[in-house]
RNA sequence: GGUUCCGUAGCUCAGUUGGAUUAGAGCAACGCCCUUCUAAGGCGUGGGUCUAGGGUUCGAAUCCCUACGGAAUCACCA
């Protein structure tokens, strides 16, 4: 059992004991001790108070003298109202050997009888490649995904992937038009970048024709800004795109047989990308098989009361009462929009899965939508509706503002990747570090070092929080980072191997007589404390609690083992605990960025 | 204009079930430490009215109100 679980039941022992009163157990405040004070945990009396009716220092000392006689704590003092306590040695011990004894310490096995929480993230357009802002958003589902798991859910990764519309057309109509039939294959470009291309190709194209239309209209007497629009609308380009969505509703065996060749192409890519990442999914929803479900549902909806339809045959939620807007949700010639969609794919999720929980990683943008999402969904009577979780995270900006594509400062996912990855290699090859190294394991441990880098970057910020990415500056290897991290984990990895070749074995039981170092008592505590970050984590869906205990940990385990030389360390017992208590480091931190989706590099 | 989110060191960020005269890291600047299990490391110096003002409390960066500053959203786009 955890030493605070030990101490609060002694505290609500102490309070029984001293002043007659059962005081529950959430209302004991345990917290570390400051480091200015001497001490391991603090009791607060402040709130216990009202049972003692004593003063502060008076009430601190009496449950300070009665721990004592447990054996648990082995001294106290008084700081006003805070009652520092100094745990017993051998608690410590124990602690550990309770760490060490379990592989998965912290995490929640996953049962028949867990719940089963879908998560819902990247949800590509099928137009262009990915960037850096799916790049946050992957990182993120993937990591929320595992956390949850950790947790003890069962958790169904899915993907919902917008196939279909009309930016799709755009990109098609320019490969017919200006493609010459160019394919990955035949070019060497990525699926995905090669249909991109086509999207900007048509909007280049696009642009052109608005302009002389627009110039054309003013000259007729038009408003300039009466005659952009128009041009907007009417530009022959725009013109032929809706035909081509038109005749892809109809199901026109051309127009499909090309959007399927290219979306295939767009897969290629997307999933080389999703592998380069390390993320993945269980179930991937297509747009195109969900975007006419949703209609059933609204039209259920519309039949049951809960919406109404205007005179021009659109049909509306009305949230007026909940204080938000009134909804759209079929337009007046039937068709679905946005919200539509996806209330068919919940509905379609519904069928395949018993889903108990749903989360959705989208960003911040959209807040409004899944709050409306949320409310429509519990009326047409989906359990999980009512308390979807919306993972909102912010926009990732750089130097000079937001990406836009129009303006060519998007940051590509790929090139992103393989920079990172360089620069690893590039940092790895001028310390020298690799020269023992065959080829093969220097680009697996950059690629290992390149990628950790960039997850550990864009995980350690709360993820509501715009953030800033400055890619001139790249990402740094020190510091609070990825990298760091890693570090301390391929030394510890390697002080373990020597140890081994030494003919030094790690004990499988510890000396329970071992005086502790302060600096080594906290760090147990920091390594006890990794179960309660991991179920923090899972409450509010965070990884970025889980990067800044893991930076935490490998820092403070940094500064003591820059004081001490283990294999060289005569006393046996001290040896045997600290070798332990590495190796125990090592495997807290490789759960730890395990559930970022981490990997960690045995050598660096 | 309505709604939601954010505002902490020059820069990037930690820090909420309210806690301790001195609010923490990293980067950047400056100084020190490699015959020692990996220097992608460690130690040190300088740098803050936690946007501002009020309120609640024994106690506020944290909770409430107001103002200011920034972001998102409010489409028969997705």
């Amino acid at each position: 059992m955890k030493i605070e679980n030990q101490l609060t039941a002694a505290v609500v022992a102490a309070l029984a004991e001293l002043y007659g009163q059962e005081v529950p157990e959430a209302q004991i405040q345990l917290q570390k001790t400051k480091k200015e004070f001497e001490g391991h945990l603090t009791l607060v009396v402040f709130p216990l108070l009202r049972v003692s009716k004593k003063k502060p220092e008076e009430t601190a000392a009496e449950i300070g003298a009665y721990l004592k006689e447990t054996g648990l704590v082995a001294d106290f003092n008084v700081v006003k109202g805070f009652l520092n306590l100094v745990i017993a040695p051998s608690k410590w011990v124990e602690l550990l050997a309770e760490i060490d004894a379990d592989e998965r310490y912290g995490f929640v096995p996953v049962t028949e009888k867990s719940p089963l929480v879908m998560v819902e993230y990247s949800s590509p357009n099928t137009n262009k490649p990915l960037h850096l802002g799916h790049v946050r958003n992957n990182l993120l589902g993937w990591a929320v995904s595992q956390i949850a798991e950790a947790n003890g859910a069962k958790v169904v990764k899915t993907n919902i992937v917008n196939d279909r519309g009309i930016h799709i057309c755009k990109s098609m109509l320019a490969w017919l038009k200006y493609g010459n039939g160019e394919t990955p294959a035949g070019s060497g470009k990525k699926g995905d970048h090669l249909v991109g291309d086509y999207y900007v190709e048509f909007d280049k194209h696009y642009r052109a024709q608005v302009k002389d239309l627009a110039a054309q209209f003013v000259q007729e007497g038009m408003l300039a800004e009466e005659a952009e629009e128009r041009a907007k609308r009417e530009a022959p380009l725009m013109c032929e795109a809706r035909e081509m969505l038109v005749k892809w509703e109809h199901n026109d065996p051309e127009v499909r047989n090309l959007w399927r060749k290219m979306n295939e192409w767009v897969y290629e890519g997307f999933d080389a990308t999703y592998k380069a990442l390390g993320v993945g999914f269980d179930k991937i929803y297509y747009e195109s098989d969900t975007y006419l479900e949703g209609k059933e549902k609204v039209v259920e909806g519309l039949q049951k009361g809960l919406f109404y339809r205007r005179p021009d045959g659109s049909v509306w939620a009305d949230l007026t009462s909940k204080g938000l807007d009134e909804k759209l949700l079929l337009r007046s010639d039937g068709t679905s929009v946005y919200m539509t969609q996806d209330i068919g794919t919940a509905k379609l999720r519904f069928q395949d899965f018993p889903i108990n929980k749903m989360v959705y990683v989208v960003g911040n943008e959209q807040n409004y939508h899944f709050q409306v999402l949320s409310i429509l969904l519990d009326a047409l009577g989906f359990s999980w509706g009512k308390d979807l979780v919306h993972f909102s995270y912010g926009m990732v900006e750089l130097p000079n503002g937001k990406m836009k594509s129009r303006e060519g400062t998007v940051v590509d996912a790929d090139e992103l990747i393989a920079e990172m990855v360089l620069q690893a290699r590039t940092t790895a090859d001028e310390s020298g570090k690799f020269d023992d190294m065959s080829e093969e394991e220097k680009a697996e441990v950059a690629r290992i070092v390149g990628l950790g880098a960039l997850k550990y970057f864009l995980l350690k910020v709360d993820a509501r929080k715009n953030m800033l990415f400055n890619p001139e500056e790249s990402i740094d290897f020190n510091g609070n980072t990825g990298p760091f991290i890693q570090y301390t984990y391929a030394r510890i990895r390697s002080i373990l191997r020597k140890a081994e070749d030494a003919g030094i074995q790690v004990p499988a039981e510890l000396p329970s007589d071992v005086a502790l170092s302060t600096k080594e008592e906290e760090i147990v505590q920091h390594l006890a404390d990794f179960a309660a970050v991991v179920r923090q984590a899972g409450v509010d869906y965070s990884p970025s609690g889980i990067a800044n205990y893991c930076y935490e940990l490998v820092k403070e385990y940094n500064q003591f083992y820059h004081d001490f030389s283990i294999l060289r360390e005569e006393d046996e017992d001290k040896r045997a605990f600290r070798l332990v208590l590495s190796k125990n480091v090592a495997k807290i931190v490789r759960l730890g960025m395990g559930l970022l989706g981490i990997e960690m590099p045995e050598r660096m």
